[in-house]
DNA sequence: TAGATTGTTAATCGATTAACAATC
DNA sequence: TAGATTGTTAATCGATTAACAATC
């Protein structure tokens, strides 16, 4: 079994692709995929789909394929999504109310323990059953819920305090959705949520499509619903969707 | 000036966040940097950080560095960021009022134009002076806005429909918020927003962090606040900060 | 057995880093 | 001029892709 700390940092990432895709399918009632299905419905080469699960063992049977519900279960195992977990969230402003109400919590196990904000008004309120909490009980409020990820939601002018709180009560890894560089100790990890930087690759991408010329037309004539598979344009390739079974109800 | 085709993605992205820390720069009414300057602000390394620029053309002067207000702007115009821009949101929930909210928008030039949506309850009313109007009447509507990105957020099961109608109705670069794998046509660019991947892979991290034997205590002994530049902990390198210019207030 | 598909090794590709000539 | 810093070329590094032996 190789040593988790060479896997590739884009091969991890994409593990959370693939239980995404493999979640879909067992709720569609598949249960076994090839890793040629999976280029399909993830977008992601088969041979890159082997090469990363190589990085963490075996997961298939030679001639067989792979078990839906085993490897969704095991891919869990590698991320550490399979139990519950305990996640503090700052911030109880318009994009911490939308992370509370988030479905999605729940399927990787992550639970909003608390939610810690400044606000006079929103303390000792709750939003949708997760209690708000003020900012300066976090360490004493965190001895309980024991969570090591922290999420920073609030405005920019107020992230870097709130790193150096979260950093200062134990927590060593911080998602960040404010529009600031965080500075944080060595040994703690961050990864930035940035849609306005999403919008501004877009942006540049529809105005600089198909060279220089930028052109319209030039785009155009690559129109039709034709799906080409593992076409690159510029995101993640896309799978052709022979099979149907992902992605619209 | 070489071929903007040719940019490799990854540089293209960094540089959102070349323009976030030069906002933040001018902001300060800092006039002057070079790439090393760049490096502890960015998290990004120096070489790397004129390397990126140079796919675009020069930007700098020999022995002097860069003018930080016309860098700014030079990135913007690269990025299409510097003139107003319409886009449309679709999905007026939770997530979608906290985009709305967001105050990031201006600073790019972004405008959401309108929110589109199917309940009839939500329909003719505003979220923060932006129209909500029913998704039916998406296509017609965009005839005046023109807008060309739209943003996705309605619940998975809705997604690949949203996606459709925008594409039917001529967008051409997509903001995907929900957790599943949209399938639109090659010419159609996508970007995929998944914070609950981000946590995943956090969750990996720090359950993994320090080699295969993965004890607390070998990490402890990186403690301290020493801070390491560009050491990297699975995410984005960070900056020391001799400079304190950027974060916190 | 023959056909299919994995896990892994080798070859290719592309991005990052280092070094340095150009030049302010 | 001497020192600093860019823009760019060459060297290194790492990830992706292709190919194939192992095996179900």
């Amino acid at each position: 079994m190789p040593n988790e700390n060479q896997v590739p940092l884009p091969a991890l990432e994409r593990l959370s692709t693939y239980i995404r895709c493999l979640m879909q399918l067992e709720h569609e009632g598949v249960d076994s995929v090839s890793s040629q299905d999976m280029e399909r419905f993830s977008g992601v080469s088969a041979a890159q789909f082997r090469k990363d699960l190589s990085y963490f063992g075996e997961f298939g049977k030679r001639g067989i394929g792979y078990n839906v519900r085993d490897l969704r279960g095991r891919i869990a195992q590698l991320l550490h999504v399979d139990q519950n977990q305990n996640v503090v969230l700052v911030g109880a402003g318009n994009l911490g109310a939308a992370l509370i109400a988030y479905p999605g919590w729940h399927s990787y196990h992550f639970r909003i323990a608390a939610v810690f904000d400044r606000d006079p008004a929103k303390i000792g309120k709750s939003i949708r059953r997760v209690p708000v909490h003020h900012i300066d009980t976090l360490t004493e409020a965190n001895r309980e819920m024991n969570a090591r990820i922290g999420i920073v939601a609030v405005p920019a002018w107020e992230a870097q305090d709130v790193a150096d709180r979260l950093v200062a009560a134990g927590f060593n890894a911080l998602i960040n959705f404010a529009p600031i560089k965080l500075t944080v100790p060595r040994q703690v990890i961050i990864r930035e949520v940035c849609f306005i930087c999403e919008l501004a690759v877009l942006s540049h991408l529809i105005h600089n499509a198909s060279g220089q010329d930028g052109s319209r037309e030039a785009r155009e004539e690559l129109d039709g619903t034709g799906e080409a598979p593992g076409s690159s344009n510029g995101s993640t390739p896309r799978p052709s969707r022979t099979t149907a079974a992902l992605g619209g109800e």
